[in-house]
DNA sequence: CGTCGATTTGACTAAGATCAATTTAGGTGG
DNA sequence: CCACCTAAATTGATCTTAGTCAAATCGACG
């Protein structure tokens, strides 16, 4: 019986023209998913050594601890995405992933992987992009956290999430559901949680946003990208082209 | 005449086993140096489209600059590092490159390396290795900015530089010279260049780093590496092991 | 009904920014 | 050699943003 394509292997070939020889194998690297429960952190160390993920639907994030409690979040990722790729090239493991919302995740071996680039050369390539778009998200967040008032950053870092997931298709009826708690957003924007929720208040009030008890659902993101100066080229999105695949809302 | 193999070539060695070939192929495309003067921004764009850089020898650092001038250091590189990899690989140009001291340069085409890619698939997992590499220190200076105080920031990005500088040959007599302004140690950590300045006071005064006219030297990395909890372990450095290639001071 | 986590609000504090001089040190021209 | 210029570094005074502490509220759920 033939399954969907995986979501991730949908994602890379956006990019780069993959035949079919090269995502079949990539398929079968990924193999059958594993279900994940919300609020969890995920192992990154199997049986078999070293596992990295690719996100066939849920919500998660990555994200560091100090010694002292203080928490840094990197970034948010969903379907489509890949978790803890850099680790698992690097053979470090400098920080740790938790689900938001319960996941079903492609397992991703470290042995797998250097099989598949030596057999399919082009896969390291597309590899190479999709680590590169991740590696721009984070660059703009560093931007954010460095030079961005807390006002600033809350409306960038909802403009990138919520473009992303429309990108992807996850938005519903023109609203794009953000999944974390405002303790968690606090954490990814470097604020406490009580500055970010009052950051958040004239937001909700002009209409943008809406806190729910599911998550923070954005609104209107035309106006929210507007008015945060948002511009998604780094995301390599193109909201204005309504001929263009990535085309939302 | 047979030259010394670049430096970034070397760097990716240290990792990979690339073959004669592959390392042939590689120095083939980085072709020639130009020179870069300080202080100058690099091009992005030559009459053959996009360009990015490999660095034989020199400082020079990515930023970005938001509208109203505030800006944003993102990461500083030398003999070794690549410059505008990513950017290169997106097609897209969220942000600029400036050089800190005069540069010795490889330029890298779009066109040659996806050729190179194609010719030498080893070549792309390399690459794919550099850019991780490059983002866990992105990563790591993220959560600087995100939840370390002015004084924390200072110290982990001191012992970032200077621990990779020293893996690469760059310490002169057991110091480490950052040949940066305030200004732009400021820009790099988010903070104003007064509140950077009496933030280096008291480091100044225990005799961990020293101001010169060229630019701030590291004087006691070790102290400085115990004193601000630095982990090296993201750099894939080990500084504890005598034995090892990257032992340094 | 009671509990627990998440949200919200108020009062106060502190880290770091801003503004405004002043000093320093190299480089330049005479 | 000296006067002068400029970019960088330094210092003081004041202001703002965001953090901390503490309490109250809310909502889902057992």
């Amino acid at each position: 019986m033939a399954r969907a394509q995986p979501a991730f292997i949908a994602r890379l070939r956006e990019f780069e023209g993959l035949a079919e020889a090269e995502a079949g194998a990539l398929a079968a690297a990924l193999g059958d998913c594993v279900e994940a429960e919300g609020r969890t952190d995920l192992q990154l160390e199997g049986e078999e050594g070293a596992v990295a993920y690719a996100i066939e639907a849920g919500w998660a994030y990555a994200y560091k601890d100090l010694e002292d409690g203080r928490r840094q979040i990197v970034g948010f990722h969903f379907a489509g995405d890949t978790l803890g790729l850099r680790t698992l090239l690097l053979r470090t493991s400098d920080h740790a992933f938790r689900t938001l919302t319960p996941c079903r995740l492609h397992r991703l071996r470290r042995r797998d992987l250097e099989g598949l680039f030596a057999d399919h050369p082009r896969l390291a390539a597309a590899v190479l992009w999709a680590l590169a778009r991740d590696e721009a998200i984070v660059v703009e967040h560093l931007v954010s956290l460095g030079r961005r008032s807390a006002e600033e950053r809350l409306g960038h870092m909802l403009c990138e999430l919520a473009c992303r997931a429309a990108s992807r298709g996850l938005a519903e009826a023109g609203a794009v559901r953000v999944p974390a708690p405002q303790t968690v957003l606090a954490d990814a924007l470097g604020l406490s949680v009580v500055h970010l929720n009052r950051t958040l208040r004239p937001m909700r009030e002009r209409g943008l946003v809406e806190i729910e008890p599911t998550g923070l659902v954005v609104r209107d993101l035309g106006r929210l990208v507007e008015e945060a100066g948002f511009d998604p080229a780094f995301l390599g999105i193109y909201p204005d082209d309504p001929d263009h695949p990535d085309h939302m809302l």
